[in-house]
DNA sequence: CGCTGACCCTGACGGC
DNA sequence: TGCCGTCAGGGTCAGC
């Protein structure tokens, strides 16, 4: 279930296992992902060397000398690393088989997930839209401030355009409101500029503390049981309509925009 | 250009 | 126990 802190908690499980390592195969059981995965993928990533693993937004960047992987978890994926000999299931769509012996293996029930491999991931059409990292300390509350200008969109929305600012989903948004104490439908160009600073930092610190949570169970990773660490994570609003507030005890409200929840403290913030 | 809703798919859960 | 409707963390795209 993955946003951004699950996304880096993945990387960070798998580099030390991966990075480096020459792939022996490339074994695609389903190729019908969000994107058909190429039919030529195996073949032209046989024997390639993966140099490293990164992440930009959501996406998992495994470099390796014939081009970049591009894999997406979508709303249902995650790569775990299996024993060699692990039977795979209905839903792991395909393995990469190193020659270390190791098995990175990815699964996707709902096969909302994508797996592409490009020489110019810069340009790449999934890519080649993302606004900035949302930890980069490029990213703070000037530029949301300039890139919120006249903007009559809520500045929820505005957050979870991945053109604005990459990589956040609706659970870090909806934590970042609460945390900056903003309210999710208050429009995004009648934002001063220091709440924009304050929201920035409620962002990093968010997204830092989940990926922090999520790096107590990196081990889990070797042995494909464990999920990351998301559920440790301690949340404030999300999914809690009706709980209380932790800053005031007002009970959380949850609103529907556009098909998808939005829980915010009707107290805290404005 | 900006916004809305439909859509890709499966699984979990609550109500009856 | 089982069936059915609803909902889910993502992201693209057509249409207005």
């Amino acid at each position: 279930m993955p946003e951004l802190p699950e996304v880096e908690t993945t990387r960070r499980g798998i580099e030390p296992h991966v990075s480096g390592q020459r792939i022996e195969r490339l074994l695609i059981r389903n190729r019908r992902l969000r994107w058909p995965v190429a039919r030529d993928l195996s073949r032209r990533m046989a024997g390639q060397m993966i140099e490293a693993v990164e992440r930009r937004a959501k996406y998992l960047l495994l470099r390796t000398s014939a081009g970049t992987l591009i894999v997406h978890l979508g709303m249902s994926g995650s790569l775990r690393l299996p024993r060699a000999g692990t039977t795979p299931g209905p839903h792991d769509h395909w393995d990469l088989q190193l020659a270390s012996g190791r098995l990175l293996r990815y699964t996707d029930p709902r096969r909302f997930g994508s797996l592409h491999l490009t020489r110019r991931p810069e340009a790449h059409f999934l890519l080649k839209n993302l606004g900035p990292e949302p930890l980069d300390p490029n990213t703070d509350g000037r530029y949301l401030f300039q890139a919120g200008r006249d903007r009559r969109a809520p500045v929820k929305h505005f957050l979870m355009d991945g053109r604005i600012i990459a990589g956040l989903g609706n659970i870090y948004v909806c934590e970042a409101l609460f945390e900056a104490g903003l309210h999710p439908f208050r429009a995004a160009g009648r934002i001063s500029k220091a709440r924009y600073e304050r929201l920035a930092q409620a962002i990093k610190q968010v997204l830092q503390d989940a990926i922090e949570a999520g790096g107590t169970t990196l081990r889990d990773f070797l042995h494909s049981e464990g999920e990351p660490g998301y559920f440790s994570q301690q949340l404030a609003v999300y999914g809690r309509d009706g709980l209380p507030c932790p800053r005031c005890g007002t009970a959380v409200r949850r609103a529907t925009r556009g098909q998808r929840g939005t829980w915010y403290c009707p107290r805290c913030q404005r």
